[in-house]
DNA sequence: CGAACTATTGACACCCCTCAAGACCCGTGG
DNA sequence: CCACGGGTCTTGAGGGGTGTCAATAGTTCG
């Protein structure tokens, strides 16, 4: 049974382009309903074979793999737009686990509408493909940068990916956006400890790069950030199917 | 000009299941030729929009990302079967380079062949996002191995993962396979640096745990070596499409 | 024979991890 | 109301894993 989605963030590949009428007929059709998620929850298990998919409405969370040691690597973080469940869609199980941080609404596919789409609509199988490309393609980058840089400049890198992320949906007044993620969940996910992640936060807020406290991110220039993560300015990221 | 493709690995799910007539056909429409490339050449660069797309018919080589520093990430190793260059037959460009390690044999596609396939073979539509996925599979693997786990670890679940991949593909006899990278290569991949990789190795080998010279590697015993990487025996890996 | 690449080994420094303790916040229950 | 516990953030001390520098040797190639 569709259900209407208001504010499902069905895109064509132009970030914020208004939805065209077969795209709104594509989205209900294969919508079926939505989700509301606590914050703290898992919402997909690595191993699961999860007969549905969903898409980000509202709400932060993280894919994660959690390590038979006791360790945990944040693959990264999802924002709204963001695409929860491909993996178990194509493959038969879920490869990485996935858990709200926030409390998240989701919209809900079924998964058997995959093979509609690849029959039917190969327009939207294509844009299933570049999606899956653009992640590898982040991944890339991650690995990058856990693998070769310092500390002090995963954390910058870390914190200006996902604040381009934030300006990009529009999260962000300017230079400040909310981010309701833990030092811990930095820390899983750019291989450093938790302790040396505190002690590198401060660094960069003693410079005035950029300043993270009670769940709101702020950083004065981007450009200076950029400066201490390395990075050239990168292509501009973020654009959802759904 | 379709050529025939004697060795083309083309697969269905099944890792070395015979050719049906339909892949058969498939296969030698859409090839528009094979081309050998040199050892130590790059084959597609970072920021390319190349027209082509390849699958690895022999040889080895690396993806790899330079980065400005003048470090080098290796994401990961390119073995026969691999697809080359799906993302820039998605995306507009190339997100990293590739380059041969060996001399190469490459079967060639042209890049409008893509459209077609998403057209007339949904199928084959989904095993390229299929592809797409287990490539974003391996690499939040990677991700965990070099944000979470020791150097030791590192080494060892790495010559793991290439031999496993080895035996997939027929390349080992018995516990040795040949394996022509470099330490540096290896460094690059797990991001150590040379020396302490090259340390690292010294160590499994004292242990007899993998001996790996003139370009041959040597795993007496999967388990011990396992044990040593801590992880699970894992998903057997390799399923080429082409 | 020299140049370039690769592998190896030792010495040393330092980044980052671990352990530990404390502060602050907030919910719960007595 | 306060006590208590759990989660998060913070800071200090100490040690070890890993990077860097440097030198040697083997190999290939011209």
């Amino acid at each position: 049974m569709p259900v209407k989605c208001r504010n499902c963030p069905l895109r064509k590949r132009e970030v914020f382009s208004p939805f065209t009428d077969d795209e709104l007929r594509f989205m209900e059709h294969f919508k079926s309903g939505e989700m509301v998620v606590d914050p703290k929850t898992d919402i997909l298990l690595e191993g699961a074979k999860s007969a549905q998919l969903f898409t980000v409405l509202s709400g932060m969370g993280v894919r994660y793999k959690q390590l038979e040691d006791g360790g945990r690597q944040v693959i990264n973080f999802v924002l709204p737009g963001d695409f929860i469940g491909l993996q178990a869609g194509v493959m038969d199980e879920m490869k990485h686990s996935v858990a709200s941080t926030n409390s998240m609404t989701l919209c809900v596919f079924q998964r058997t509408g995959l093979w509609e789409i690849f029959e039917k609509h190969p327009e939207r199988a294509f844009d299933l493909t570049w999606l899956s490309a653009r992640e590898e393609h982040f991944l890339g980058e991650t690995l990058a940068t856990i693998g070769q840089r310092s500390g002090l400049e995963r954390v910058a890198w870390g914190l200006l990916q996902i604040f381009r992320r934030g300006q990009d949906l529009g999260l962000s007044n300017g230079r400040r956006m909310p981010l309701p993620y833990t030092q811990h969940d930095l820390a899983d996910a750019l291989g450093l400890s938790l302790v040396h992640t505190n002690k590198t936060l401060t660094r960069l807020r003693e410079r005035k790069l950029a300043t993270w406290r009670n769940g709101e991110l702020e950083i004065p220039d981007l450009g200076a950030l950029a400066d201490a993560a390395a990075t050239d300015i990168p292509d501009r990221a973020t654009r959802p199917l759904f």
